[in-house]
DNA sequence: TTTTCCCTTACGTGAAACACGTAATTGCAT
DNA sequence: ATGCAATTACGTGTTTCACGTAAGGGAAAA
């Protein structure tokens, strides 16, 4: 027997994972939830095996609950269940921790297959995921410390704020004003945040920041 | 009895959707697609009630699906199913001619609640974005020519050309010798765009192109 | 047909932002 | 204690932005 918990945000698609899930005897769905922080709660005293994640966004939040459950619960596997599927986030969510990835060619038929197959220990991938990891070590991935750096430490609280700002259009200006700090400030703090995240331009910089919904488009 | 056809690009959830809705009686699903001109081809020789179309992002493609499928099948009534729920976001879709739009706090029975109200002839929306719509008069934007811009028809294509590879962080000078032009020529077609859009910064301009999928994130 | 409107091209000028380097102070961690 | 990163800030030169002006071409409307 299999203890499954499903997370979705949108409650609908998460009924419909659910019930693909019902008519199976050796998998049992002890929570179906669509809030993250209800989910971060319950797994802490559930003997969950295997949580399915379906992720709309690949988001620091994201990822950030992928390390922690990791961390809270390190038997439990997780599933990452996306329509997203580019090279860097599958990647991404590997690093996290997520033991495997049902990309959008995946059927009902694989996500049993991936199932059973963190249940007994294993990785999986869906087809076209391997595909794209094909060139790439995964296995020498996963040796590296959960921790390490994925661009979600690597800006300090100060350099947040100042691009979350910038990032709804103020100037430099305006944001020196808000901090009680020199203009030359600011702009160091936007030279350190490119430097560090080896961004060529500042429209590099807006993608960053949406991609790690610092900012919203 | 009620002909239905969903659309989801994701096979997974395409599928759980599609089981919500098998055991009912009067519900009859004759579509379920996951490619979007395989979708547009089959509906043309359809007779279907009602499409219900997982949106993962609202992008001009995706509004350009709907205003299409509105022109091609005007008897078909279209119901949004979207974890994106902005305000922005939900007008769009009813401008661009979406019958319904089911946020994430929707679950199963509003699904079905949608089906039978669209079916009838009449809009519906969830609970959490008539609330956001409360303060606007849906049916004035509806009245509105369905090909009325909503951005997508604004930029002349030189400008989409100079946004696109601004986007992937050319600089103006390189913009300028692609083009053969000069680099005051292409400031003026950023200032052009600014003021034709009414961006108040660059920043704003990034948010513009990647909603509208000029630049990829 | 002439007028009107938008597109494309381009410049002038002053302000703002960027690139790159340097550097002092603070605070945390090894 | 010593090192490393964060925060603060400036210097200097280049690039981009903001706003105005403007000429030539083409398409559509009057």
């Amino acid at each position: 027997m299999i203890d499954i918990a499903i997370f979705d945000e949108h409650k609908l698609v998460l009924d419909g994972l659910s019930v693909l899930l019902s008519g199976i005897s050796d998998i049992r769905i002890i929570l179906s939830c669509d809030n993250r922080s209800v989910l971060t709660e319950k797994l802490k005293s559930m003997q969950i095996h295997v949580l399915i994640l379906n992720m709309h966004d690949i988001s620091v939040r994201n990822l950030n609950l992928i390390v922690q459950l990791n961390i809270s619960s390190p038997k439990l596997k997780i599933l990452i269940v996306s329509v997203i599927d580019s090279e860097e986030i599958v990647l991404k969510t590997i690093k996290a921790g997520a033991k495997g990835f049902l990309g959008k060619d995946s059927d009902r038929n694989s996500l049993l297959e991936a199932i059973y197959t963190l249940r007994n220990g294993h990785d999986y991938y869906s087809k076209s995921i391997t595909h794209l990891l094909l060139n790439r070590y995964i296995s020498s991935l996963k040796a590296d410390d959960v921790n390490q750096n994925t661009d979600m430490t690597s800006l300090s609280s100060r350099q947040i704020e100042i691009l979350k700002l910038w990032g709804e259009s103020y100037t430099n200006q305006e944001i020196a004003e808000r901090f009680f700090i020199s203009v030359r400030t600011v702009e160091s703090h936007k030279n350190h945040i490119m430097q560090k995240l080896n961004l060529k331009s500042t429209v590099d910089m807006v993608k960053y920041a949406i991609k790690n919904n610092i900012i919203e488009i």
